[in-house]
DNA sequence: TAGTTTTCCTACCTGATTGGTAGGGATAAT
DNA sequence: ATTATCCCTACCAATCAGGTAGGAAAACTA
């Protein structure tokens, strides 16, 4: 279970743009050296999120980027959608696609809920949650205990 | 966040023995068959299981693997481990390893929260309750709507 | 002791994915 | 016309996923 470089990366483009001020657009450049971002990778992160509807861009001298939703309309889990694809697969697949037989059949379900916990986060928390730094309740709550910062 | 084919296998193989007569040993054979699995890339699942502690096993004529502890006492958790390493990562690193800076900053409380939620699932769930087909409460409350079983 | 059956170990393989880089074309403003 | 920016295609090296092959080591059986 991996977030990939690309879907941490477009979490923080996508952060870097909401923090701006809203309706000016911002470079891939200054995105690229405020996160720390490979700049040519970060435009193809940028290019995704622009055909995913999620971003609007405008070329030319004062161009750059900018969101194309208020920043309360877009969760982290259409942000991995757009560069990643499905939230949880199994093997490359998605669980409902699957088939357990024998002991292995009560797998389906655990696999569904475990998806379903993910997307409860994920879809969850929108980036005007995360640039405010307020989670929202269910899901700071987890993140109470020092249990939780811990490796096993 | 994908589940690996090893990792899907590994619990697969072990639900197996899990159902099998407590005791006995199973042939990896045996269980390649039972599974669908390729055998030979089985026999190493079944070696890394082995390194775990998660199963034992017995060469010779009447050999064959079996868990190593009670049914109750191995979780999904475990076995992925075992297999996969870590649960959950964020470019290849765990998530406490990170660090964020500017609006990126809440990103690291929220991939905190979603290990955690995964590790209730996947540490939540023993072999014992899959085999018996009854997940825990809270785990089977979450398949029950059906937006649960749907695609996005 | 010889033979059989199983696990165990090492090495290898192919294709896809990840995480990039390079170069230049299209477009918008000055 | 120039400049600044996005946009597009292609390429690349390293790693990993998923799997195969062959045989050595151990345990039992006759």
């Amino acid at each position: 279970m991996r977030i990939s470089a690309k879907a941490d990366y477009a979490v923080r483009a996508a952060l870097q743009l909401a923090a701006a001020e809203p309706g000016g657009t911002v470079k891939a450049e200054c995105v690229a050296e405020a996160q720390e971002i490979p700049h040519k990778f970060l435009e193809g992160i940028l290019n995704d999120m622009r055909r995913g509807g999620l971003v609007a861009s405008q070329r030319g001298v004062n161009g750059g980027y900018r969101l194309a939703k208020p920043t309360e309309d877009i969760s982290i889990a259409d942000i991995i959608r757009v560069v990643d694809g499905p939230l949880v697969s199994v093997r490359g697949v998605r669980p409902p696609e699957l088939s357990y037989s024998g002991p292995a059949e009560s797998l389906l379900p655990l696999w569904i809920a475990l998806r379903v916990n993910v997307r409860q986060i994920l879809e969850g928390v929108s980036l005007a949650d995360l640039v405010s730094g307020r989670l929202p309740g269910e899901v700071s709550l987890l993140t109470d205990s020092p249990s939780a910062w811990a490796n096993p």
